[in-house]
DNA sequence: GGATCGATCGGCT
DNA sequence: GCCGATCGATCCG
């Protein structure tokens, strides 16, 4: 199967977030596959967006998310987690996909590994979660998932039907009332990998 | 230069 | 359910 090109990540933010569950992230990591199925996302959308990390403008640190679309926002968070989002819409304008939870499908041993031992639903049902078991830190901060060697990619797979899919409002956010009920969390129903 | 706090997780009550 | 960990970016002075 393919990569997802620029064309994918260059769309309105909610419509990639949706198409983005069912969809497989691959890490390479020292050569081997580990990917897992896209089965938890959320968007943030703007400088108007209260919960978004643009909401106070361009930093230092949001500054990959003004980017081209399709690259890796990568930040540390809590002083001791990643998180991996994707960013997405026009170059520009600031939004990106958060990857919240994946369903594992190759590399599970490098993952348990990574992982200390923890019991496998708890490999990658989670934003820091997941970025820990695929060895993504903000070294992918800006790196580009669009190009063919890249170590870190989204690759086709099959689209959802609507059915299988939940909306709800985003998890762990602060900001206004707007912010807090948009909702902008998008997971596959009854998966037992979605985070929480 | 110093204080504040976060798109989380895991351990403990 | 609650709380501490842990650190860098950000903001204020």
């Amino acid at each position: 199967m393919a990569h997802l090109g620029r064309d994918f990540f260059a769309r309105d933010t909610l419509a990639v977030a949706r198409e983005l569950l069912g969809q497989r992230l691959v890490r390479i990591w020292e050569g081997e596959r580990l990917s897992g199925c896209v089965v938890e996302v959320e968007a943030y959308i703007g400088e108007e967006d209260q919960a978004c990390h643009a909401r106070c403008g361009r930093t230092k640190r949001n500054a990959t998310m003004y980017g081209p679309p399709g690259h890796a926002y990568v930040y540390f968070v809590y002083g001791m987690h990643h998180c991996l989002n994707v960013v997405t819409g026009r170059k520009g304008f600031p939004a990106a996909v958060l990857i919240r939870a994946l369903e594992p499908l190759e590399g599970i041993e490098v993952m348990r590994a990574r992982r200390g031992g923890r019991a496998d639903v708890e490999l990658t049902s989670g934003p820091a979660r997941l970025c820990q078991a695929l060895g993504i830190d903000r070294r992918f901060d800006g790196v580009d998932l669009c190009v063919p060697d890249a170590s870190l990619f989204v690759e086709k797979s099959g689209a959802l039907p609507d059915v299988a899919v939940t909306t709800g409002p985003r998890v762990g956010v602060r900001g206004d009332e707007a912010a807090l009920a948009a909702p902008w969390r998008f997971y596959v129903q009854d998966n037992g990998y979605v985070s929480r």
